[in-house]
DNA sequence: CTAGGATCCTGTCAGC
DNA sequence: TGCTGACAGGATCCTA
């Protein structure tokens, strides 16, 4: 679940719990949710946090780097000494629920006594190690696409061109041709341009296309300017829970709520096989255009 | 090559 | 209450 915005509003966080800060420990409870031998990680020091699309690289010394992926239902949650928590990725009580419990796969120990926990439900995620120097010839990182802001119209025309008749909301899902979307900000992006999920790729002209670029831009630099859309920062026994859905989203979970742009019923349907949100007045097939 | 569906896994919720 | 199927903020693999 956890799309561009909400790894962003992770790296940018935890850079400032843990950086410059030693691994003392790793523990694995789950085998599937760490690739490689956590020993190696031990006694390194954090250099680094990057991103690439939705993965998380965090850069330690002596040529070693550590990839996390949190697919569908991963998150991270920084405990530290002090009582305040870091959390974000997937939304549930884990954020402010004990630490280690039963959906902690992997967690990290620092030196200085904080504690970073990678939880996953659906164990989809993963962290693995590699060598830093290595991180971009990874198979994953390595077929990622330009991200939104990098990507010019005239690109995603082209691409969209390559998969004409499948249809967009597909289309700007997959990684490898603009990179960055999840199900959540494709919905939003597409409500935003006014552009039915269901639109073939290829009937997109070049103005809907530099829209819905322009869209997906907007929509997920202001998710990343409210800290992404489950970012929380807690104070212990705080039971708020971080709902920004509803200050930020126009369709994404709101079927039967109003339209607001136009105050028609928004409605659900399934596109790619994903659940998919859509206002049928703003958003309309244009003739010949309906996807199969 | 593209397109579409199944699949990995756990948990929750609606409906019977 | 207990069972069943659908579904879930992702990506890969398999098939046609």
């Amino acid at each position: 679940m956890p799309e561009l915005p909400e790894v962003e509003t992770i790296r940018r966080g935890l850079k400032s719990f843990i950086l410059h800060k030693k691994i003392k420990k790793i523990e694995v409870f789950c085998d599937k949710s760490f690739q490689g031998n956590p020993k190696i990680a031990e006694n390194k020091t954090v250099k680094n946090l990057r991103r690439f699309g939705k993965a998380l690289i965090i850069d330690l010394d002596q040529n070693l780097s550590l990839m996390i992926h949190l697919r569908m239902t991963g998150q991270l949650i920084y405990d530290g000494s002090s009582p305040e928590r870091y959390a974000a990725g997937h939304p549930s009580d884990n954020f402010t629920a004990e630490l280690p419990n039963k959906q902690t796969r992997v967690l990290l120990r620092f030196n200085d006594g904080g504690t970073l926990y990678f939880n996953d439900q659906r164990k989809f995620g993963f962290i693995k190690i590699l060598e830093t120097k290595a991180v971009e010839d990874d198979p994953f990182i390595k077929k990622l696409a330009k991200e939104p802001w990098v990507m010019t119209a005239d690109e995603l025309y082209e691409k969209l061109q390559k998969h004409q008749n499948s249809p967009i909301k597909a289309t700007i899902l997959d990684q490898s041709i603009i990179c960055g979307l999840g199900n959540i900000y494709a919905d939003e992006s597409l409500f935003s341009a006014k552009i039915h999920p269901l639109q073939k790729s290829g009937t997109l002209t070049k103005e809907e296309t530099k829209l819905l670029l322009k869209s997906a831009r907007e929509v997920m630099d202001k998710s990343i300017a409210s800290g992404g859309s489950t970012m929380a920062t807690y104070v212990k026994a705080d039971g708020t829970k971080g709902d920004y859905l509803e200050l930020f989203a126009q369709v994404f979970r709101r079927e039967n709520q109003p339209c607001p742009r136009c105050g028609q019923k928004i409605k659900k349907i399934k596109v790619a096989g994903r659940g998919t949100h859509i206002c049928p007045h703003c958003q309309t097939l244009k003739e010949g255009n309906r996807h199969a």
